[in-house]
DNA sequence: TTGTACGCGTTATCAA
DNA sequence: TTGATAACGCGTACAA
């Protein structure tokens, strides 16, 4: 009995050779000759051990080469260090920038991410959201308000602190973000001025997508105030590809818009290709606007006209917000500000 | 005593509500009129179970919305089921597919991902290397071969199952990806043909980025034996900006290059958009290469003659090879081929 | 096929 | 300031 005590037993001669078992507190405690407790103050509380102990414990460990088992930690703390990100996708620039941004947050008070991405799938989003439970993330970066009922349900039964990241229109729940609404009326608006009357929108799918839906509304909004008929709108994925079928589509009607406003950059970006392959001028037949100003935004031909989204801030932003939130404070903070970027896209309306 | 075992105690009325305790694997056996084992069994092992007991398990588990405790499982299992990657950046979007596939194969056989970027720092990496120990990853990703030796040196002594992604050069250790000398070689085989002699290479910082010194290699091998003299080499970062550097630079000499090859598709772009500035015909005047085919490459004005990398069957080899790795066999694979894309951007060169 | 009891590695409590 | 010991929640021999 006892035997699997006997840490100092040499590699049985026989056996294959096996994966060495890693150190654990004790055998750290036994060579820096402290007890198991010592050992794990001297750690990670060293203000409450002598700095001779300490540094016995420090050099033993070191020696070791001793990382501590993060799960049995948890265990005992009850708690992860950890935190949990879903993103629609990961296949945008945008979210890359804001994913780095909250993850440097996090890590400045040692806490890990998780990423994950749903693809806009429904189905995916229940199982991220049971594998983030499984590891017993301490709070949860929603992006977007509008997740998943489900999703959500698992997510309240669990009691996981969480925040929503991205948008924060006037009437929605708090949440870390700019308002997509504002930010369209100023796109629009920036169109009117230019005289466009015949306007498209090539919006993405409005399910369980706040933005697309509160992007949408601000068109509408702008376009209403100004006396005008709704624009056409087209509905598609957040794509290159869906922005050229969207522009193709839109240039079939007649008569043909003169505007076509991208709810993205990737959607704007293929437009604008499938524009010159068409032969159409932009901006000379044709203004298109895009959305979230992408680096990629600024080397197109021509520049598009988009809107500025502070990514970084909000990642670092909703880093705050959670940890506040893990903390039991919740932090109140006024949607982050836009800015209208007008570039080569846009121009007056053709006679 | 025996108190904490009083599961049935009500929330004491006076103290503050707290967060209720989340429902334990005794709990669903309990409800199920099970023992705890039976109860492990019928979620683990269920064919290891009695049908009826399964489902009773089942059905309380779901009553209770009882999720495994990962950190628990992790202790007893003595695996956590989970693999790190560590990326040298997030900030460009080929690294995005990939991760993106290898996330994706990872989770068909249950495991998750942690995701993380040094940004090219050498701290960083440690740090990060020293976190995912902590967190027990069953293996590791290594994106490139040429990773920092104090980092290599605790993933060895942890004994840590890994592989190596992206860059398979003949003469490295065994890894899933590709020939970055061999695609770089038909890059600059194919501006010799189109009659460029005075060439200039914008290259990645060549410490610690194998991929960066294969693809110089490769341009050097070629130019040399088509008797030419090594080209003109800039070294740099690896962003749009640098390559709007790297063309003003490599503009200033005198003569002129006629071709410019770029180590990425995100100089390439950087150096197309200032080359557009300075007045300067792309390719009439001056040829530009990039490298990895982002789906931007082909929205620029040229499009971008460039190298396509099978990103996405990269990132499910390596899922699959880590994977052997953990199981502790070993996958031989050949490099994976990647496509030269002569587009836009190249073109003979000027008299 | 099921139940019991122990171990996984750490932190927290409580006495000394 | 330190040491002993009881949790933390789960998997799995082993016995029944």
């Amino acid at each position: 009995m006892g035997a699997s005590d006997n840490s100092e037993e040499a590699p049985s001669k026989s056996k294959v050779v096996t994966r060495s078992r890693r150190p654990r507190l004790v055998d750290v405690a036994r060579l820096a000759g402290v007890s198991l407790g010592s050992a794990s103050r001297a750690l990670s509380a060293p203000e409450l051990v002598k700095p001779k102990t300490r540094e016995a414990v420090r050099l033993a460990a070191a020696h070791l080469s001793y990382v501590v088992d993060g799960a049995a930690r948890s265990l005992a703390l009850r708690r992860s260090l950890s935190v949990g990100v879903i993103l629609p996708t990961i296949n945008n620039p945008i979210f890359a920038d804001f994913v780095h941004a909250l993850q440097q947050r996090l890590s400045e008070d040692n806490y890990s991410l998780f990423v994950s991405a749903h693809e806009y799938s429904r189905d995916a989003e229940t199982l991220i959201v049971e594998r983030l439970l499984q590891r017993s993330v301490d709070g949860l970066v929603l992006l977007g308000t509008d997740q998943d009922r489900k999703a959500m349900g698992q997510i309240a039964r669990a009691e996981v602190p969480h925040i929503f990241a991205w948008s924060s229109e006037e009437n929605s729940r708090i949440s870390v973000g700019f308002s997509n609404r504002r930010a369209m009326q100023q796109v629009t608006q920036h169109l009117i001025q230019l005289g466009h009357r015949r306007i498209t929108l090539l919006s993405g799918h409005t399910e369980y997508n706040e933005r697309a839906r509160a992007r949408l509304d601000g068109v509408l909004d702008t376009t209403s105030l100004a006396g005008l008929d709704a624009p056409t709108t087209i509905f598609s994925e957040f794509s290159v590809e869906a922005g050229r079928h969207g522009l193709r589509e839109a240039m079939a009607k007649t008569p043909r818009p003169t505007a076509l406003i991208c709810s993205t950059d990737l959607m704007a970006a293929g437009a604008l290709s499938e524009a010159a392959i068409m032969g159409i001028k932009v901006p000379e037949e044709l203004s298109i606007t895009g959305f979230d100003n992408i680096e990629f935004s600024a080397l197109l031909t021509p520049q598009l006209t988009t809107v500025d989204v502070p990514t970084v801030e909000i990642g670092t932003a909703a880093g705050d917000a959670i940890l506040a939130a893990m903390a039991g404070k919740s932090i109140e903070r006024a949607p982050f500000p836009t800015r209208l970027v007008v570039r080569g896209s846009t121009g007056p309306a053709p006679k």
